[in-house]
RNA sequence: GCCCCCAUAGCUUAAUGGAUAGAGCAUUGCGUUGCGGACGCAAAGGUUAGAGGUUCGAGUCCUCUUGGGGGCACCA
């Protein structure tokens, strides 16, 4: 089905070329109030500024130009154009929904681009956070979103298997497992403090905390304990309905080489024996950084330069990487590294402000190292995935989120998820009543699309009301939101959109009967299609749209 | 000190530079001889932190101030 909105777009450019005005120049959008029409456009506005006439007088004039579209235009002070559709165009419109059922909303303008989508990513010294797990949701849902329109997309999780952190909760394991055995041991320091470290040795089976077998290394506990916690947080992401497509390790990728690479483009420097990123005239400044420790050991900075790398010798045309807030420093660096090694425009970075948690009326602290965390289980155990995906998803990355667990826990059956889940489960239950009683929807649809709508002369029957509109009017902006969600990653768009859908259906629902209703047709047209496109929505959220409740 | 992000109704928050700043929760009052009342209607609640600037037009862009979060590791 051909886009409506790119339909009229087509045509205001013609006329915007006239005047060398581009497309990123002017907009058209979904307007605002409904009294306005259903798209508007401010092409008259910018024309105007540009040859100097008055914006209403230029609007009239493409306004003539435009005549002959399938759609009624009007022009709007100060000189908005606005395009409304008619009623049975919108009819027409829920027809096609019908037929095309999960195939609505889809675009090619991915034209089957590979992009690499590496989120949550947390480091294995722990459960998986509140924090951390922001990046989950929104991951999953832009993955869902660029694959519908027409991308290829790979999902990775990144494991964090080297360094410093792991060594430390190995001596902190090693401390807990001697302790356990009634050896004397001395926390280590800088350790991880938490009471799971020490939970951590019961539950790991192969770690023995008695008999007389060889406690292992620090090294190989720390191993163990990293392996355990990647299960961990693997399993979680599944609850919260993630799956992973491929999981790459730290260790896995050459950084030697690299690192040799950056020498060789001589943006290397030695200092106080170790080997630093620093090119000269480079913006970074004096922010340079270590890649290669005065202990002969690689830094995260290093290896995360040879990751990215490997992600463009494995294919992909484009890498995003969902980032806490934490990580803001860490961008600079990467992308003047893959610069510096002529890859550019590759990597693009998606950072998301940190998750703060409110518990018994008082912010709870979020160190791993001290334990005192709220996990991303415990919250998804309290409220579900389908209220947990939302309340991540419902918010702009760049907003901190304040979440108090009690209210959360005490108000989940009022929490905006069910408002949309109880719309889509009104509408199965009129579905039920019809399909148990007489004809299939299908069919039904069948005949209201083939031979009234296309072969009706009189477009009386097709003057809706105001509820009726108002729900087809929002149906048809579905596959403008997916596309511009492609392109500005911004997911709380859709969560807005389920609830604009939720609230006209339950408005459509109260004013206007269905089920033998003169009109059943025509309404049982509109209630299918509204289904169909609260269900895709849902389903691009990873949200479960539940036939009862 | 330097860099990044934020400040919108009592609370949580939405709004590719557009028209009367939208929701949910909480508060108040109404509505089922109808297919799900987990609903609808109505009321009340805002000088978009403050001050300047840019322009046809600013919550949105620029500058400054105030207040919060994050970063500035031979951690990841």
């Amino acid at each position: 089905m051909e886009q409506i909105r790119s339909r009229i777009k087509i045509k205001l450019l013609e006329i915007a070329k006239k005047s060398q005005i581009g497309a990123g120049d002017f907009s058209l959008e979904q307007t605002q109030e409904e009294s306005f029409g259903d798209y508007s456009t401010n092409l008259a506005l910018i024309l105007a500024h540009k040859i100097k006439t008055s914006p209403k007088k230029v609007a009239e004039d493409v306004v003539q130009e435009l005549n002959g579209g399938d759609y009624a235009v009007s022009v709007a002070e100060p000189g908005f154009i606005n395009f409304r559709l008619s009623g049975r165009d919108l009819l027409e419109k829920a027809g096609e929904i019908g037929v095309m059922k999960d195939k609505y909303g889809e675009n090619k303008g991915g034209e089957g681009a590979k992009i690499n989508l590496e989120f949550v990513s947390a480091n294995p010294t722990g459960p998986l956070h509140i924090g951390n797990a922001r990046g989950g949701p929104l991951g999953d849902v832009l993955a869902n979103v660029l694959l519908k329109c027409g991308y290829q997309v790979t999902r990775e999780y990144y494991h964090n298997d080297l360094g410093e952190q792991v060594r430390k909760l190995g001596e902190s394991v090693l401390y807990h497992v001697k302790t356990a055995r009634g050896e004397k041991a001395e926390f280590p320091k800088g350790g991880y403090e938490g009471e799971y470290v020490k939970e951590l040795v019961g539950k790991m089976g192969q770690c023995p905390n008695s008999g007389t077998a060889p406690i292992p290394s620090a090294f190989d506990l720390g191993s163990m304990a990293i392996e355990y916690y990647l299960k961990d947080i693997l399993d979680v992401c599944l609850t919260m309905g993630i799956k992973f497509d491929i999981v790459s390790k730290e260790s896995a990728f050459n950084t030697a080489k690299v690192v040799s690479l950056l020498k060789k483009e001589k943006v290397t420097k030695e200092k106080d024996g170790a080997l630093w990123f620093g090119p000269k005239d480079n913006f970074l400044g004096d922010r340079e950084c270590v890649l290669v420790k005065s202990d002969g050991n690689l830094t995260y900075f290093a290896n995360d330069i040879a990751y990215h790398l490997d992600k463009k010798k494995r294919g992909f045309d484009k890498a995003i990487d969902i980032w806490g807030a934490n990580h803001t420093g860490h961008i600079p660096r990467v992308l003047a590294a893959m610069t510096a090694l002529g890859v550019k425009n590759f990597l693009e970075v998606i950072l998301y402000q940190w998750v703060s948690l409110i518990r018994d009326g008082r912010e709870v602290g979020m160190s791993k190292r001290k334990g005192n965390f709220v996990t991303a289980r415990e919250v998804l155990d309290e409220v579900g995935k389908d209220a947990f995906r939302w309340f991540f998803l419902d918010k702009d990355v760049d907003s901190h989120i304040k979440f108090d667990i009690d209210l959360a826990k005490e108000r989940s059956n009022k929490n905006p998820v069910f408002y949309v889940q109880y719309a889509h489960a009104r509408m199965c239950s009129v579905m039920r009543k019809i399909e148990g009683g007489r004809l299939k929807m299908e069919d039904r649809c069948e005949k209201v699309e083939n031979r009234r709508l296309k072969n009706t002369k009189k477009p009386s029957t097709f003057n809706l009301k105001p509820s009726e509109r108002s729900l087809l009017r929002e149906l048809i902006y579905f596959p403008d939101i997916v596309e511009d969600i492609s392109k500005t990653y911004k997911v709380q768009e859709l969560t807005n959109y389920a609830m604009r859908i939720a609230d006209k259906f339950h408005k459509f629902y109260e004013t206007c009967p269905i089920i033998g209703d003169p009109r059943e047709k025509e309404r049982l047209l509109i209630l299918n299609a509204g289904k169909v496109v609260l269900e895709n929505t849902l389903n691009l959220l990873g949200i479960s749209a539940p036939t009862s409740m």
